[in-house]
Order: C-alpha cells, then sequence, then structure tokens
DNA sequence: TTGTACGCGTTATCAA
DNA sequence: TTGATAACGCGTACAA
C-alpha cells in the first residue's frame, strides 16, 4: 500500500501547488481570487506551477464556504420525446450557462418519484427549475424547508416564494378557434394530450369557451397522448366516426402533425382545403418547409428570459414574494388552416 | 445585522438537528448511513427531527470526503436541434441517474469553447463524456492531469486510458449502398453534413468505397448542415443541376426527410419509384407513419449502455487501459429506398 | 453503542 | 502584502 498509489489517482490540490512553489497555502488560494492582494511574480510563478500540476481550485470545496454558491441548478424536465420540451430545455441550458450556472438535469418527468427529486436536494443547488406539469407540488414543501428557490415553469403553482412563468393557454386556445371560424370553419373537434396535466386541461378549456361564445359547440373532444403517432390514430379514428368536420385545433404540433399525416394519406383529405388543422407550441418542426403548420406559439425564448430573470433576481433577494407571469401566445399562420 | 437572518436563509446542518435532537453530531450522521450502529430509538428520533427540521446530508460536503464520490458526471453534447444527439442525451441522463450519477450537461458542442469545458472541471466529476464530433481534444489533456475519467462517443480518440464508443460509419455508409444498389439504383449521390466531423468523412469514405467497390461512381457529392431545411435546400440545387440520379445517400435522417420533402413537394418525384433516398441514424421520427424513411441505424440503446458499463468498469478501475467499441450499423428497411 | 477528533479542499479573517 | 488559522458540513477512525 504505497503512499503513492494513492496520490496518484487524487485531484492535484492547493496545498501540494503551495509546496511545489514554495509558498504558503493562501497565497494559491489567492492566486486564483480576481482582485486578491498578491506579488504579481508570485502569482505568475504559482499559475505556471498550477498549470504544470494540473490543479485547480475545487468548486465543490469552493461551494461549501459560507457565502459559496455551488452554481448548480437542477431542472426537472418531461420526456425529451416530446419537442417541446426539448427544445425549451436546450435554451434554458444555454442560458443558465451564460449566467454561469450548471444544469443537473432530470429527465422523464411523468417517471420521476419524488424521491429522485429528494434526492437531487441533497445537493445544495441555488435553484430547482420544475418543467412541465406532472410533477406533484410537495416538492415545494422540500424546497422551501432547504432554502431552496423554486421556479416552476408550465403551470402555475400558488406556493410563498415559488415563481411561476407560464402560457395563457386559455387564450391560446381561444386564438386558435378565432383563426379556424375566420377561414369559415365551424365544425371543430378537439384533439386533447395527457389530461393528467394542466396544458390539456386549459386549453381544451379555452376551446370550449371560445366556441361557446360563438354560439357553437364542439363537433367532438377526444385524447390522445401529445405525441406524433398518437395524433396520427386519434385523427384516424375520429375521421372513421363519420363525424363531420372541418377543422380540427390539436393540444401540441406534434399531435398536429400526426393528424395531418393522416388526413392527408389515409384519408385522402387536402389539408387545409378540406380540412383546417391547428397546432399548440410551434416547435421548430412546424415551420419546416412542407410541414408548414399553423399554431399558436407557446413563446420558449420569452418564457426561458423570464425564468433566467426570476432566478438572478430570487438569489438576490431570496425572501421577496413569488411572482407569477403569464406569456401571452400569439398565432402563427401558416398553410394548415 | 442579526444573526438569525442568516441562519435562516442558510440549509439545516447536522449540527443543528444534533442539538435539537439532543444527540451528538456523528449521531445524526450515522441515522443517514445504513448499516452504521445507532440505537434504533435513537435513530428513530433524528430522522424525526431531521423531518421536522428539513435536513438533508449536504452531499457536497459528503464528496469532500477522501473516499467519496460527488456522484456528478458531465455530458458535453452537440446542439440539442439535432434529434439524434437530443434522443441519445436523454436515454443517457436515464441510464445515469439509473447508476445514481446526476449529469451535468453542456449544450451546444460547436459552440462550446475549451474554457466552458474547464469551467466544468473545476467540480469533481465522476467523469466527462464527451458526445458528438466538434471539440478539441485537448479536453483529454486536462481530465488526465486532473484525474476525471474521459469517454467519449461518437468519435475515436486515441488517448491513453480514453473510452470511446463509435458507430461503425463507413461500414453503415458500405450497408446503405448495397441496399439501394439491391433496388437497382446505381446513380446516387451523397448528401453530407458538416465537414468538420468526423462522422461526415467517414460516412462519405465509405460512400465511395462501397461504390468504387461496385465499380460505380458518384453522380454528386455534396454538403449541407445536418439539418432537415439544410437537405430540403440542398436536394432542390442538387435536382436543378440536372444531373441524372436514382438515389441519395444522406449523412443524417433529418437532411434525408428534408430531401424527400424537397423531392416529392417542389420536383413532383414519387419517393422511392423515382428517387430513393436513405438517411442515418435511425431517430424516432424516421419510424413516423407517413414519413417512413428507410436508414442506417446508428443504434442509440448499445451506446448508451456501453458508455454506461465503461462508466462503472472505469471507476472501479481508474488505471485500465482505454477500451474502443465499435458498434455496428444495422439497415433498417422502410419506405423511402 | 457512543462521542471526540480529524481530515476533506477551499475561502475568509486576522494579526503581523 | 503575507502566512497562520478558523470556518464550511460531512464521514469515520479511534477510544471509551
Amino acid at each position: 500500500m504505497s503512499p503513492f498509489k494513492d496520490v496518484k489517482s487524487r485531484r492535484v490540490t492547493a496545498k501540494e501547488v503551495a509546496q511545489a512553489a514554495g509558498v504558503s497555502r493562501s497565497a494559491v488560494s489567492r492566486a486564483f481570487t480576481p482582485g486578491a492582494p498578491l506579488d504579481e511574480d508570485k502569482k505568475k510563478r504559482i499559475l505556471q506551477v498550477s498549470e504544470q500540476l494540473g490543479y485547480r481550485p475545487n468548486a465543490l470545496a469552493a461551494g461549501l464556504q459560507s457565502r459559496g454558491r455551488s452554481n448548480l441548478v437542477a431542472i426537472v424536465t418531461g420526456d425529451l420525446v416530446n419537442h417541446y420540451d426539448s427544445e425549451i430545455l436546450a435554451k434554458l441550458m444555454r442560458g443558465l450557462q451564460a449566467l454561469g450556472k450548471w444544469p443537473v438535469v432530470l429527465e422523464g418527468a411523468a417517471q420521476i418519484s419524488e424521491a429522485q427529486i429528494l434526492d437531487v436536494l441533497a445537493y445544495p443547488l441555488d435553484a430547482l427549475i420544475l418543467r412541465g406539469g406532472s410533477v406533484d407540488e410537495s416538492v415545494a414543501t422540500h424546497c422551501a424547508k432547504l432554502n431552496i428557490p423554486l421556479i416552476v415553469s408550465g403551470r402555475v403553482l400558488d406556493v410563498d416564494r415559488v415563481d411561476c412563468v407560464c402560457c395563457d393557454n386559455m387564450q391560446g386556445a381561444g386564438l386558435a378557434v378565432a383563426q379556424l371560424l375566420k377561414k369559415g370553419r365551424g365544425k371543430l373537434a378537439y384533439l386533447g394530450g395527457l389530461q393528467n396535466l394542466s396544458s390539456d386541461r386549459e386549453r381544451r378549456a379555452g376551446f370550449e369557451a371560445a366556441l361557446a361564445q360563438a354560439g357553437l359547440n364542439p363537433v367532438k373532444v377526444i385524447h390522445s397522448d401529445y405525441s406524433y403517432e398518437g395524433g396520427y390514430k386519434a385523427l384516424g379514428g375520429l375521421l372513421a366516426g363519420g363525424d363531420q368536420l372541418d377543422g380540427v385545433f390539436c393540444a401540441n404540433d406534434a399531435m398536429a402533425l400526426g393528424a395531418i399525416a393522416a388526413a392527408r394519406e389515409k384519408y385522402a383529405l387536402r389539408v387545409p382545403e378540406d380540412l383546417s388543422i391547428v397546432g399548440f407550441d410551434d416547435i421548430a418542426m412546424a415551420g419546416w418547409p412542407s410541414l408548414n403548420l399553423s399554431t399558436v406559439r407557446n413563446d420558449m425564448d420569452q418564457t426561458v428570459s423570464q425564468i433566467l430573470r426570476m432566478l438572478t433576481e430570487r438569489l438576490d433577494h431570496p425572501d421577496k414574494p413569488g411572482e407569477v407571469v403569464m406569456i401571452p401566445p400569439t398565432f402563427i399562420s401558416r398553410g394548415s388552416h
């Protein structure tokens, strides 16, 4: 059991650099602290020795300091097979990087148990960002106990000091209906997603409310699973049912794209001439040539920049009251309605 | 400046729990250490007080221990607009979660500077996983100096103690060509991606080698950017050029899907009757009804399970020689060739 | 089974 | 400007 074996597999520490450079350990620390008082030549020498030995201050140990932050931010996100989730996650991660924060990601919200979230809370996170809808709100209690700021995106959580960003889903559904009516469509169906998500419930409510206001009833309200294939099959079932309809509002883009494919290829319908189809979210694919989906934009850039703003403000003022920001949806008119 | 203000915004520590429960601090530590010797009743009381105060052991401080691990694994990944990257990232993150490791994600490999990677190396990571091609290999030097295991996926890095998983791109391209030839296609073009990536170079080389072996020449070799829109435009340009061709091998699925859309909608060509198109990767979209893309599978599940295996073995044996595992590609025959 | 004491690698404080 | 020393929160060897 040579002592060297252990030494070799360990990370180089400030102490070792100090010995090698013939300076005190504090001097090494100062060499890596901008603005710290230290002789220029000595600093140069220390940095050189560090470079040579491969020394870098250990961020974990630094974060242990009373004033220190870990700079770790956990993100709990839904299944990345949903393009909306993966696109917004990408933007969010970039934003965090720009703030000097490191994203620790828990993917697959539906399968993520409370226990797993508790596990990641073992780290002294700068914040926890909850994306998407299906996680229990008891998480907020745990975060509060651990003094970890909680930011929720995609639904509203009415809890003390919790910040929320959410799209106005009802208004968005209303926009979709209005645009369909404007095109002369009045026999409308709603193709919903997972019913346990607030996004689905709100979009459906918005759809029904807008129709009611126009004195109309939905031809049909059906539900699928927010996936392309789900949309493909669901619209197939709908058309096979024999109902007269001239427009479908889908609760997300993936299902809308699947629905378009089913209408065109399985039922030889022209979209939008025979059937209008509108989605929700405005994922990148919606704008691809040939897909060209009319949809309601659930603005990712605004959402992300709000999350980042809330994060920085929360870090500066941990005790300020929680904010709720609603992002206004906009209708993106393309070729499917 | 009340001392309480500071106390309130801090995380509860083992010391405080010990005081509240009237036990020693080590007892608290033991209560959270499975198998540690501790009176049952005392343990119960400690856990109860912890629950009440909202105490959880700080994983950072625990990771500081000499034998301790941080359980943090950094993943450097390419731009998530590429579906292959986002799908494999999702699988990888789930696998890491199952191992009790937490993924710290750096997204957008093309824009990720060496400096940013150095920054994340400030953490005592259990490992760094490099996905995709465009990052400089000097990263390996830094990892070696810091004794952080490096696992590379998507290209081969011939460096001591670095583990690599990679698809056999040449063989994959060969499969695609073989299948096209089998369908009677002989006037083939290559639609490549970003030329600075080894994946593109290898797939192109495989394409040309397979053609040469059949005594044929490529009709055309062009390059785009691995995106749907890039593929759409590139095939448009190709067809506008007036070359006679009956098959296109695309370096990834996104471009292949864009190419199909362009062929069908802009040039009224039937795919596959008039023009065969084959992709690479086998992303989820390739299997969607109506898209139905024939492609070469760059197996994600195998890749991820190899990465995870290499990771665990590397943690057990930090000094074992580096491995290079090539994942065999397979041809997925669907409706576009 | 218990508590004391030390080490982990860092930054912050303090007196020189 | 410097170096010694005290936190930071935790696990654990050691002695009781």
